[in-house]
DNA sequence: AGCCGCAGTGGCAATCTGTGCCATTGAGGC
DNA sequence: GCCTCAATGGCACAGATTGCCACTGCGGCT
């Protein structure tokens, strides 16, 4: 078990397990912490698996908690449902996104801060995280046929682009001091720019058989799709 | 009953009805026909009654169907699920888009097609779609506190996002018939942004109080989105 | 080391959701 | 008026969720 190939594509529910105790600190997360971390990847992976091998529907959320070794109760307790159980394992990159845009330098035009978080957080240094994104194909693969994995997808991306705009939203009033911070509109429009180019990449790509790096990577792909939503 | 108000913002559900008979040609609705549109829309106002009265999770898809005078067996022949039901309520304009959108003069520049579209479609001509438009409020806001609402509105914009895909993807052979149309990347990008246009000039709107028409009307917001998204 | 409070867990019972099956009924064609 | 068929309603059932409660190990305190 373990976070191994925790790789996040959008990473909107990894905050699901420990919102509250060290959000920005990486300070040493306890016994416990770490344990919850890899259960709830242990069932997301239980998920994944039945999900790719029988279907969703044939997949029951009992055989899903039995094979990831806890409880119903238990699945219940990290998951509002069935679906949602793979939310981690479509949610590649996207903790990493945010945090390397948060980190942006001030000053930085706003096309190039996403664009460069954008290509960091799809970049791919090792096999884990390659296993990561084949992993996340498989399932939008299994989703073009089931309606409630597909909106898991949906959801997923959903909730990057309201993360990634309050991000943008204190990045803008970092810089603009005295206005008040960017026109929200326009915030939320760059947050869907951005999030839609990386989830049309990621929806391309699992369409091909292309590699995870090189010419129709993710990466490569939702670069070229950012620079047409935005080129500002 | 009856479809006095069954004005659609993003239109991806209106086919759930009667999507084999006639989808063309606009022929007499036999009887039946009717009778079923009818029944969708009543039951989609009984659903988007209660939701808004007890929130979606206290509503019972047996409540539902009892207030909108079907049986339970019934209500599930026309929705996948007690969130669906209000799809068609969400589905705001979407059908007239679309419709509007393939019937665009040969050789329109895409943003014009698109933005013509979205301004003729969002438009309010008379008082049933601006209560159509409100009811749609009064959703959105609902579906602020209520995350499998939430999902209902995701799903129902990708589903119009894939239909408009379609869609410029025909009007891309049309024209250059040569080559063999645009390319698909950039047919799923224009899509995505003119979606989106749409989605966040709902959502903003919905946060306000503003008028269906005028400043700030979700056309209005709809266009100035438009413009910065599909600049080209 | 021994004790305590608490978070995380598992199990059970109850309610709701979603689907297959079959009889009934009214619409539309002959 | 008779026949065929789509639309419906009721029923039963498997699976999805949730409330409630007791059990157990982690982490802090004495």
């Amino acid at each position: 078990m373990c976070q191994s190939g925790a790789a996040h594509v959008l990473g909107a529910y990894a905050s699901a397990v420990s919102p509250k105790s060290t959000p920005p600190a990486p300070a040493a997360p306890s016994l416990t912490e770490r344990r919850k971390a890899a259960t709830q990847l242990e069932i997301a992976r239980a998920a994944a698996d039945l999900f790719t091998e029988l279907g969703p529907d044939a997949t029951t959320t009992e055989a899903i908690a039995s094979r990831a070794g806890v409880g119903l109760r238990t699945f219940y307790r990290y998951f509002r449902n069935k679906q949602d159980a793979v939310g981690p394992l479509l949610s590649v990159g996207g903790e990493h996104w945010r945090a390397r845009l948060a980190a942006t330098a001030p000053g930085t035009p706003l096309p190039e801060a996403l664009a460069g978080a954008i290509a960091e957080s799809l970049a791919v240094p090792d096999e884990a995280t390659a296993a990561g994104l084949r992993q996340a194909r498989g399932l939008l693969r299994a989703a073009a046929d089931d309606p409630a994995l597909r909106a898991v997808w949906y959801q997923v991306n959903q909730e990057s682009e309201d993360q990634v705009r309050s991000v943008l939203a204190q990045l803008g009033d970092r810089s603009g001091e005295g206005g008040g911070g960017a026109d929200p509109l326009d915030v939320r429009l760059a947050a869907a720019a951005s999030t839609a180019a990386i989830r049309i990449a990621l929806e391309t790509w699992a369409e091909t058989d292309a590699d995870v790096e090189g010419p129709g990577s993710p990466a490569d792909l939702a670069l070229r799709c950012l620079r047409r939503l935005l080129p500002e």
